[in-house]
DNA sequence: TAACTTTTAGTAAGTACTTACAGAAAGGTA
DNA sequence: TACCTTTCTGTAAGTACTTACTAAAAGTTA
């Protein structure tokens, strides 16, 4: 179903207990391309803070439009890391939390974005050095 | 020198001393960009390993092109993530390693990479749960 | 001499990501 | 009736990412 050519050290059953991110054709190659997508990165760490509304979010993470944060928001719901609750009513109204396995990656990337928010002027000094 | 019109919640002396991924003018948009790249994730998580050479990276990580291999290396490195070490002989030999800002972030990605190719099976399930 | 080695630049071409914009739904308000 | 509300979808158009392919350097091997 998925690994052909590449087969470094992972063999079909290891594939169906464990991704390799290093295998190109493993499965794990998409979500984890979901979880560090431009905006989904963003859109994790935002619920992580709690239930959101569609405008919620769109307002705290800065330059999403409108169509890319809806599609980032299916691309996390359909991996099951994010839970879309849906009131039947007019105008709609949508609310976006996580899922538990949603807040397990969104605090591994939480620690990601904070370490490089806390480290940005000791990059910002590396860039300059080699410039 | 940036963040004008997006002023959400901090000004310019906050972004000085740390950085806000919320905010789209933010500096540490394009290094989250570049750590979080389809190739660089794995670049670092592979540098976490030790000293590489270009082929040897290439080999690695299965999937990338020498054209993006190449230009990800070079992303890394202008962050201040990577250091390369070029040896003047011919044939061309050069040699990628991590700074220890880079073993840092190194650290992070791999969390993350790790939990995904863990959590992989319950990943699956989740999207067939809802397919 | 022809071919091979390793790393990277450059080009053209293709694919994927992003944006901007218009439009829909059903009811309340001016 | 005209307009506003919120959450999306579809479209066209633009930008960015990726790939495939060509080429270079200078010495070693067939």
């Amino acid at each position: 179903m998925a690994n052909q050519e590449t087969r470094q050290d992972e063999s079909l059953s290891t594939l169906m207990e464990r991704g390799n991110v290093f295998a190109a054709q493993c499965p794990s190659r998409e979500v984890l391309k979901h979880v560090t997508s431009r905006w989904g990165v963003l859109v994790l760490v935002a619920l992580l803070g709690g239930t959101h509304r569609f405008s919620d979010l769109r307002r705290k993470i800065g330059g999403v439009s409108e169509r890319m944060l809806a599609q980032t928001l299916q691309w996390l719901e359909q991996d099951g890391f994010v839970l879309r609750i849906s009131y039947p009513v007019v105008p709609p109204h949508v609310e976006y939390s996580l899922t538990p396995l949603g807040q397990e990656v969104g605090l591994r990337v939480e620690a990601l974005a904070d370490w490089i928010q806390e480290k940005l002027p000791n990059i910002l000094a590396a860039q300059q050095a080699d410039a």
